[in-house]
DNA sequence: TAAAGGGTTACGGTTTCCCGTAAGAATTAT
DNA sequence: ATAATTCTTACGGGAAACCGTAACCCTTTA
């Protein structure tokens, strides 16, 4: 049974429609802060208390601002969170809908519900928040259908690495030492490019500019 | 007196809390569209029946999905809305916070106010409509008082055509061509390489693949 | 142990990009 | 009209990226 809530989201505009949501449900104990160390912090008292919450609803994406925060994102409050209180039940409510990045969360994180947000984004909050208070898990329909498009190019941790290092101005040429120091395999400068061309191909894509937007239009990086 | 409100906003958590917020306002004429073609079509109906709309809330970016449209997003949608009725207010409410934008919106579409989605989003809204009622335009704190970020460049027109080609897959050596085509200037090769540097070099970036990525988060492109 | 296979790396030629300089065109001032 | 200023373009050397080939290394198999 889920009783108390926590609510991590920096908009306020959502935050008001989670919490209603919530509600409606016969939700009345939620909480919501708009920064992921608040969140952390509220957890850890929550626990400290004994009145630990029963469900975590974050988004991944955080705008910075001038208070200076130690948790960036969603991705980084998960695994804090779960050191605290591991039996804590997590839905992320995100705007990204990149079955790679869903898959990564359920399988790495071990999180229990992932709903993005869109056009009928309540509606499924609402089914994800009842299937999980049932102990199970809320895996987004498109992903359970296999309907995902095809000629898309299902990143690797790998990939992700070296297109973050291109989108963060290193030079192609500079990579191979960098991987080498972080231990990462392959890192030859010819795999690189391999790879590179590789998924520019799949993509049908020509340039790595064009692989940049893309990722970042998928929340890939 | 705002009396008719239309939301234009793709996603139903937000939807929600705006129509909350316009009901604690006194406002229970409200409808809401999840799709800009639905929006037009609203409001041209609302002129024809003489129940006009006294004021558009509307967002920017809309996800597609299977619907087509015939209008993408905001861009688009605002001045097909001014054709049809003039003397409508129009409020964005946008997650982009980025000043030339903002400032190319009041300046060439016109618009009433612009809210940025975020931490105090709601509180901002309710400033705006407030604001827009007195027939007053609502400009963001952060636009008014200079508060801007130094070394932000502030991207022109020209800047957002020449990266948005670099980030669709065009080779610097062919957008002189295409810049020739389309009847822009200038569109020396120079004086692209020239300008991508300048920018570049104020936002202390190195590569094109930085830019790309920078202006994918700010939403430039 | 030897052979085969897949994956990784090294190398060279070509194209593109980068960057400084200088010539050319357009605008404004004298 | 001429000069001065600014903006635009052309050119060329050098660096980086691109792309195919071949050598290398590690694992698997006979």
């Amino acid at each position: 049974m889920i009783k108390k809530v926590l609510i991590a989201e920096d908009h306020q505009s959502v935050n008001i429609s989670v919490e209603k949501t919530l509600e409606e449900l016969g939700i009345d104990q939620t909480d919501y802060v708009y920064y992921c160390d608040d969140a952390l912090a509220r957890i850890q008292k929550g626990v400290k208390d004994d009145q630990s919450y029963d469900l975590l609803i974050t988004d991944l994406n955080f705008k910075e601002d001038t208070r200076v925060q130690k948790i960036p994102g969603g991705l980084e409050l998960i695994p804090a969170v779960r050191q605290v209180q591991p039996d804590l039940r997590i839905i992320v409510f995100s705007v990204l809908c990149i079955p790679s990045t869903i898959e990564m969360l359920f399988e790495k994180l071990d999180i229990d519900g992932y709903v993005c947000k869109g056009r009928n984004d309540v509606k499924a909050l609402k089914e994800a928040i009842e299937t999980v208070a049932k102990n199970q898990r809320y895996i987004p329909r498109h992903l359970t259908q296999n309907t995902r498009q095809k000629n898309v190019h299902d990143f690797t941790e790998y990939d992700i690495k070296i297109i973050t290092l291109l989108a963060n101005g290193m030079r192609q040429k500079d990579i191979p030492a960098y991987l080498v120091e972080s231990g990462t395999k392959p890192s030859g400068l010819s795999s690189i490019e391999k790879r590179l061309n590789y998924i520019k191909e799949t993509l049908e894509f020509t340039k790595n500019e064009q692989l940049i937007a893309f990722c970042k239009d998928m929340g890939i990086i």
